[in-house]
DNA sequence: CCTCCAGATTACAATTTCGTAATTCAGTTC
DNA sequence: GAACTGAATTACGAAATTGTAATCTGGAGG
C-alpha cells in the first residue's frame, strides 16, 4: 500500500530494514546516497522517508530540502548519533521523528504507522457555501436547493454562488456579468437573464421554495430567503 | 444609489428624514409599522434601515428578526429612549448604531455613510489553489500554468483540482473516480485517463512546464513540481 | 380596451463537453 | 525480433452548454 524511500548507505541495515518492512507490506524504494535518492523522486514520491543522515555525498538536511519541493511526506531520521543537538537539529531541518540506531524494527513500525497515520488522507475539504436550505458546491459543480440536489453548468453555477455569497444584497447586472467574463458589454444584461431563467428552472424554484431570486427595478439581482 | 429602508410611525418626522434622504441620493422606502416594514422588504431589500424603536405594532426588536433573515444590512435605531439600557438593548439586539432624538441629520448622514462604508462590498474571495507557477480557480473554472491562463472544462478541472490540493501525494484512479462521480464503476480507469490527458494537452503541460501529472505502476496519479 | 415596455421565458444553432471505443505507443518478456 | 501488456492518446458521436434573438407576459398609462 504505502511506499516507504528508504536512504541509507550501510547495505547490511539497508537489507535488514528493506525485507522487514516489505513483509509488513510496503512498498520500499532504496537509495544509498542523496543523489540516487533525488533520483528515486522521480520515479515515484513516497509516502515517508527513512532517512539516514550521514550519507557518502551530503547529509539529511541537502535531501530535505530537495524532498520539501515535491511533498509533505513525514521523515524520519535513522542515526548512530544521539547527542541532543543533533536530535534538534534534525528536527529543525524538518524531520518529524528521529530515532537512533540501534533500534527495535518493531518501535520503528510503530513510529512509521503513527507518522503514516497523521498523515492520512484527509479528505480535502471543497469549498462549499452552506445555508439553511441551499448549497453551492463550486466543485462538484452543483447546488442543492430544499433538499434535492441538481447539477448546474457553469455559468448558472457562478451566478448561484455569487448570489449565495452576497445573499440578501443587490448586485447588479454587471457586476454579476464582469466578476464571471471579465469584461462588460451592450448586451450583459439579456445573457444574464436569460442564465437566471435557466438556473430558476433547473432548481425547481418556484413560490414554495425557501430561497427566491427576485429583480430590482434598477437592474439588479438580489437572492433572498423566503420566511414568511 | 444606496437603498434605506426607513421605519416611523411619526409622519412629521418621516418626511423629514425622507426628502433630505433623497437629496443626498438615497432611494427611500418608508414604513410606518412593523408589519409594512416587513411587507417592503418583499419588495426591495434594504442596504440600510433606519428604525424607530417604538412602532404601533411592536418595536425594533421584532423587525430585527425578520430582517436578519434576509440581510446583514446594518440598523441604526432612531429613538427618543436615551436610557444607557436602552442603548445596550438596542445594540444586543443586533443594532450597528443607535441615534437618539433629537439629532442633526448632518449627524444622521455622517452615520449612514459610515455604516454603509463599512460594509461597502467586499468583493467576495473566490475558493482558490494557488501553487507557485500554478492556480487553479474553481468559481472562473480555469488554471493558470507557467503564466498562462486557460478555461478547462469541468472534469478536468475537477481532476487538477484534486491533484493541486494534494501535491506530492498519489491518488488512485478510484479515488479520484468516486471524489467525482460519487461511485465507482467497471472502467473509471479509462475514463480517468482520458480526461488526465486532455488536462494536459489543454494546459500545454510538457517537459518544460514546472509541474508533471506522473503515473505510477499501482493506478495512481500524482501532481508533483519538477525542479531539477 | 389598447399600447407600450421592461423583464422573463423560450427557441435556436454553433460550440463544447465527455464517456466509450479504437488506436498508438513504450516497455517487457520470451 | 515478435508478441504482449498496460498506459496514453486520438476518434467519434450523443448530449449538454450557452450566447443571441425571438416571443411571451404582466403591469402602467392613456
Amino acid at each position: 500500500m504505502s511506499h516507504i524511500l528508504l536512504v541509507e548507505d550501510d547495505s547490511d541495515i539497508m537489507r535488514i530494514n528493506r525485507s522487514f518492512l516489505e513483509n509488513e507490506g510496503y512498498t520500499v524504494h532504496c537509495a544509498d546516497s542523496v543523489q540516487t535518492a533525488a533520483f528515486k523522486l522521480e520515479e515515484c514520491i513516497p509516502d515517508l522517508v527513512l532517512l539516514d543522515v550521514m550519507l557518502p555525498d551530503g547529509d539529511g538536511m541537502d535531501f530535505c530540502r530537495i524532498l520539501r519541493q515535491k511533498t509533505q511526506a513525514p521523515v524520519i531520521f535513522l542515526t548512530a548519533r544521539d547527542e541532543n543537538d543533533d536530535v534538534i537539529m534534525g528536527f529543525r531541518s524538518g524531520g518529524d521523528d528521529y530515532i537512533t540506531k540501534p533500534y527495535d524494527l518493531n518501535v520503528l513500525k510503530a513510529r512509521i504507522e503513527a507518522q503514516l497515520r497523521r498523515n492520512a488522507k484527509q479528505a480535502p475539504q471543497h469549498p462549499k457555501i452552506e445555508l439553511p436550505c441551499l448549497t453551492v458546491d463550486l466543485f462538484a459543480g452543483s447546488a442543492t436547493l430544499d433538499g434535492n440536489e441538481c447539477p448546474l453548468p457553469q455559468r448558472e453555477l457562478q451566478i448561484l454562488y455569487m448570489l449565495a455569497s452576497q445573499l440578501g444584497t443587490r448586485i447588479s447586472y454587471s457586476d454579476i456579468y464582469r466578476n464571471i467574463y471579465g469584461c462588460d458589454t451592450d448586451d450583459s444584461k439579456n445573457t444574464i437573464r436569460v442564465n437566471i431563467s435557466r438556473l430558476k428552472k433547473h432548481l425547481n424554484m418556484d413560490d414554495m421554495s425557501t430561497y427566491e431570486i427576485a429583480s430590482t427595478s434598477g437592474g439588479e439581482y438580489v437572492l433572498r430567503r423566503v420566511v414568511f
